[in-house]
DNA sequence: TACCGTTGTTAAAACGTTTCAAAAACGCTG
DNA sequence: CAGCGTTTTTGAAACGTTTTAACAACGGTA
C-alpha cells in the first residue's frame, strides 16, 4: 500500500525527517515548531516549510513522554447523560480546547468500584490533572490518590474533601432560600425529596431545608420524602406521602431526577400543580420551560462552577500554587409557574 | 538531583525499578505484567509481589509509544448537552471502559473550524480510532484524514460520506413513518420544522415526509419551516407560519431543539396542542414524558447506534477488516398525547 | 593577536515502555 | 556425554520527542 509519497514512504515523517529535509538538526526542528528557543529566521523559515510539505503532525504522545506533561485532563462524572453533569463538561471542554487541553471523560454510573477503575486508568494515561464529581461515599479514591502528579479538582460533592481544591454550590443557603420562596408564598406544609442522604451536596440541601422552615417556626413540620437515584423510586417514594391526609402543600425536589420523579408522581396521583400542590426543583435547564406549568427551580451556576474549577486546577499546572480553596458559588431561584400561593392557607 | 537508586525513592517507580527488585529482567518483569509470554511461575510470582510492594502503575505514555498503539478513542459531537449527542456519548463510553479504551471527548459546536482543529488535536495525541458526528458540511475533514492510521466511524450525519463505516438510522423512512402516523390520524395540511437542509439526514427527514404525503396523494400540500440550530430561531420560524390563515392542523419538528422551538411557539402564540393543533417531535428522551401534552416522537436507537459504531470500530482495530459498511438503523414512533385526530378533518 | 562574552546550533542523553533476536537453560535422544 | 530441539530469559534496540550541556561562530575589547 502506498502511504506518503513526498519522501519518507509507508510511514509517517517525524522530526527527523523534517530536520533532514530542513538541513538543521532535530533540536533546531524542534526549538522552530514549539517556539522554545530563537532560530535564526532563514532556519525557521527552512523547517516550516520542510515540515508543511511533509505534513508532519506531531507525534503527542512521545512528546508526553519526555516532557511528562500530557496535557490531558480526565473528567469524570456520575451520569454524562444528566443535564446538570453534561453541562459542566461542555464547560470544562470547552475552556480546555481553548488552551491546548484535552479531556478525557469517564461516567462513572454512581459505582464506587468503576469510579476508583476508571481513576486509576486516568492516572496510568498521566493524566496532568483531574476534575471529578465523586460517587456517593467515595472520596477515598481522592484521599489516596493525593500523593499523585495529577491535580485533582472536585465538584458538586465535595463533602468532607480535605486538601484538595473543591468547587460547589452553597447547598444549604441555596435549599434554604428555595424552601423560603415556598413559605413565603405562603406555604407550611413542604415536603423534601431527596435521593440519597450518603451525598453531602444532598445532606447540606436537607439542611438548609431545615434551616427555612426553623427559622419559620415549623420546625416540626418537616417532611423528608427518600427515594434513591432513580426518578422511578423517588416517584413511588413520593406516591405514598401523597396519600397521607394532610398532604403536603408544595414539594421540593432535590435535583433534577428527583424533579422528575414528582412530576410523575403528581401525574399518576392526578394531582394538580400548581393548582393543589407547589412543586420546586432544583438543577435548571431549559426544558423546565416548556413544562406545563413550567417549573420553578434553584439553578446551580454551571458555567461558573466550570470556569472556578478550570482555572483552579490551571493555576496548580502552571505552577502558581496557592492554599487549598473551597468554593461555595451562590444559586438563585427561577420562579416559575409550579409555585404559587396554597389553596387554602394554614 | 537524585534520581534513580536502589529503590528509587522520590519519583514513580518504572519497570525498571519492579524488574530490579524482583531480580528479574526488565523484559520478563513486562511480560508478567502484560501476560504477552510465558513466564515461570516462580517469576511470575515475584514480578507481582514486586510490583505490589513498589505500588508500581505502569505508563501508559510509553507503553503506547513503544507499541504504537495508544487505546485513546476521539469522540468528536457536535454539542454535549444536547441529549441525543450525550446518549451516544454515554453508550460508547461504557463500551469503551468495558474494553480497556479511554474516550477523549470533543465537543465542536457546530464550528467546522473548530472540528478540523479538534480532529487533527486527536490525530496528534495518536488516537486509534474516532467515532465522529460530523458538523455542518464538513465531510472535508473525515476525506482529508482517510489516509491516517486512526479508524474512523461517523455517526448520524453520514450525506455523502464514502469509504469509511457510517451508522445512522434511515431518515427517510422515520420520517416517513411519523408523518404517516399525522396522516393517518387524519391531517392533511402537516407543517415540517427544520434546522437547515445543510444537513444530510436533515434533507432525509425532509425526503421521508415528502414521500409520505406523495404516497397519500398530499403533494402539493407540503409546508417546510427552515430555522437554524436554535430552538429561539426555529420558535420564530414557527410562529410566521402559525400565523397564516388555514394554518397546519400538525407539526413535525425535525429534532429536539427543533421540538422545544415549536412547543415554544406555541405556546406564545396561545394554540392549543393537542386541541388545536398535534405536534410530533424527533428525538425521544424521558422528559418528551411528563410534558403537558406529553409529546408523541420518532424514537433513534441511541444504544443501538452506539453499539454498532463500536463494533466497527473495534472490528478494524482488531485487524478484522471487513467492507465498508453504511448502516441505517430502523426507528419507531413512541405515539403520546400530543398527536390526536385535527379538529375538522378535510 | 588573544581572550571573552554572547548568540545560535547541535550531539546526545533522557523519558519508560515493548519487542526482536540472541543467549541460556533444559530435557531428550542417540 | 555430545548434540539438538524447545522452552525461558534477557540485553539491547527501538518508539519520537524534549532538554541539557557543550560546541561553534562572531564581534568586541584589551
Amino acid at each position: 500500500m502506498i502511504r506518503r509519497d513526498g519522501s519518507s514512504r509507508g510511514t509517517k515523517p517525524t522530526l527527523h525527517d523534517v530536520a533532514a529535509r530542513a538541513g538543521v538538526s532535530i533540536a533546531t526542528a524542534s526549538n522552530v515548531l514549539n517556539g522554545s528557543r530563537y532560530v535564526s529566521p532563514e532556519r525557521t523559515e527552512r523547517v516550516m516549510a520542510a515540515a508543511d510539505q511533509l505534513g508532519y503532525r506531531i507525534n503527542g504522545i512521545a512528546a508526553s513522554l519526555r516532557s511528562r506533561k500530557s496535557r490531558l485532563i480526565g473528567m469524570v462524572v456520575p451520569d454524562i447523560t444528566n443535564s446538570f453533569f453534561s453541562g459542566l463538561v461542555h464547560g470544562i471542554e470547552e475552556l480546555a480546547a481553548g488552551s491546548g487541553y484535552q479531556i478525557m471523560l469517564v461516567s462513572t454510573n454512581e459505582d464506587p468500584a468503576r469510579e476508583r477503575d476508571r481513576v486509576y486508568a486516568l492516572l496510568s494515561r498521566r493524566a496532568d490533572g483531574l476534575i471529578v464529581v465523586p460517587t456517593i461515599e467515595s472520596n477515598d479514591v481522592l484521599d489516596e490518590i493525593r500523593g499523585e502528579e495529577a491535580r485533582t479538582v472536585a465538584i458538586d460533592r465535595v463533602g468532607g474533601i480535605e486538601g484538595i481544591d473543591t468547587v460547589a454550590i452553597d447547598n444549604v443557603t441555596a435549599a434554604e432560600n428555595g424552601t423560603r420562596h415556598l413559605i413565603d408564598l405562603g406555604h407550611r406544609d413542604i415536603a423534601f425529596l431527596l435521593t440519597t442522604d450518603r451525598l453531602e451536596n444532598i445532606r447540606g440541601r436537607v439542611e438548609g431545608y431545615r434551616r427555612a422552615l426553623g427559622r419559620a417556626g415549623l420546625g416540626g413540620r418537616e417532611r423528608l420524602v427518600v427515594g434513591d437515584m432513580t426518578p422511578q423510586s423517588s416517584c413511588t417514594a413520593m406516591l405514598e406521602h401523597l396519600a397521607a391526609d394532610p398532604r403536603p402543600t408544595a414539594i421540593f425536589a432535590a435535583n433534577n431526577l428527583m424533579t422528575l420523579g414528582a412530576i410523575k408522581a403528581l401525574r399518576s396521583a392526578g394531582i394538580d400543580c400548581p393548582d393543589e400542590i407547589s412543586l420546586l426543583g432544583f438543577d435548571d435547564f431549559e426544558w423546565m420551560t416548556v413544562l406545563r406549568p413550567s417549573i420553578s427551580t434553584v439553578r446551580q451556576p454551571i458555567e461558573e462552577m466550570a470556569a472556578n474549577a478550570w482555572r483552579l486546577l490551571t493555576d496548580r499546572l502552571a505552577g502558581r500554587e496557592h492554599a487549598v480553596e473551597h468554593l461555595r458559588l451562590p444559586c438563585d431561584v427561577c420562579v416559575r409557574e409550579s409555585t404559587r400561593p396554597p389553596r387554602q392557607p394554614h
